[in-house]
DNA sequence: CTCCGAGTGCTAGCGCTGCTAGGAACAAGA
DNA sequence: TCTTGTTCCTAGCAGCGCTAGCACTCGGAG
């Protein structure tokens, strides 16, 4: 009993350490970075341990993206619950999820462009998938005006995903970034917006 | 003289090739498909050819994107122009940026996802991405309230490309995918927008 | 205490990738 | 006819994701 469990305790601890290590590997040199020899090398095994645990390197990616879906939703709520009133909720939540993509860029790829494997829009998604998107939702809703809130916040939530890839692919230059931002905001508010607006 | 332009012409003609092989390769079987040594079978070449055209395997995908941009901007003109109002030129036109993402997701990807190289927010761009960005900017020109057109239409395009690239990366489900189009343009018109507008 | 069998993790290697060095073959000018 | 310069191919490098097959370890039975 006791070194069965033991056993699978520690084969759940190094699975967890795969998936930091290849978190942290992307984090520093980027997912192109991580390779399988050089993911083995770290934790200190040898590369066929890795398919132990994983089918196979995008499984792994998988594995860094439900993780990171978590963080991603503890920060869109933070943002969500310290805002006074709903606008600033929609703001201070954008503002959230675009600093998350540029202070993590390595999860949010893992998340959002990487790999397609797991699902999304379906009930099996991760359920801190489910939670950061309710997060938009609950911000969304207040300015949703009859529109399905599901439908409205998936739409926000792509015109956030638009800017945070296109700048980050080179395809937006940073500057007046938050000019954008502040733009998005006001077309699915409807008002005119407060700070960062001056050009 | 005769001699050394016929050589020139030749060699332009093969980069021309090449190009076009790596297009329809790519749209046959996606970009993981093109490697450079099917590429050179497919030219009837060795593969160091195409390092004596192109400096890398990116550079030729950076080739084939600056082509499709003069399609892309053809279509968005042609959707734009024959609309008859502003508020239906501004769906039409985002309609065909959908449609052309659609039909043509290799080309697509080749100008917005992949590659980072060739620049895009300055003047070095390639004539034909301002082509295409100016029939955006004419589209919303006349929704832009005042506000900066330049980053009005850098919003409205990063929004577009935000639901083109979550419903292909699977992101977003295929369904309601006009009702989500139709809440973006009403955001932005501050109509309630036209037709596919039912659910 | 000994031995066996299950299971764990290693070495080695396959077929592929992008890319390059070096030489063979060919064409143009003397 | 010989030389010179270019063109393009063969062969190979280092690295990729992934896997077959063996060596070893270690828990449990006799």
């Amino acid at each position: 009993m006791s070194i069965q469990s033991r056993k699978e305790r520690e084969r759940a601890q190094r699975e967890k350490l795969i998936i930091t290590a290849a978190l942290e590997l992307a984090e520093a040199e980027g997912w192109e970075a991580v390779t399988t020899r050089r993911l083995a090398e770290r934790i200190e095994y040898s590369q066929p341990v890795l398919y132990s645990h994983f089918k196979g390197k995008d499984a792994i990616v998988a594995a860094v993206a439900v993780e990171g879906c978590a963080d991603l939703a503890v920060e869109l709520r933070a943002a969500r619950t310290a805002a006074p009133d709903a606008t600033s909720a929609l703001a201070r939540i954008s503002a959230a999820y675009v600093a998350f993509a540029d202070r993590r860029p390595a999860l949010y790829d893992a998340i959002f462009n990487q790999t397609v494997d797991l699902p999304f829009a379906t009930p099996e998604a991760p359920a801190a998938l489910h939670a950061a998107f309710d997060e938009l939702a609950a911000a969304v809703g207040p300015h949703a005006n009859g529109a399905d809130l599901g439908l409205l916040t998936e739409t926000f939530w792509a015109a956030l995903h638009g800017l945070v890839t296109l700048m980050r692919g080179g395809r937006l230059p940073r500057e007046h970034h938050d000019t954008r931002l502040a733009l998005l905001l006001e077309r699915f508010t409807g008002t005119p917006a407060g700070p960062g607006r001056t050009l």
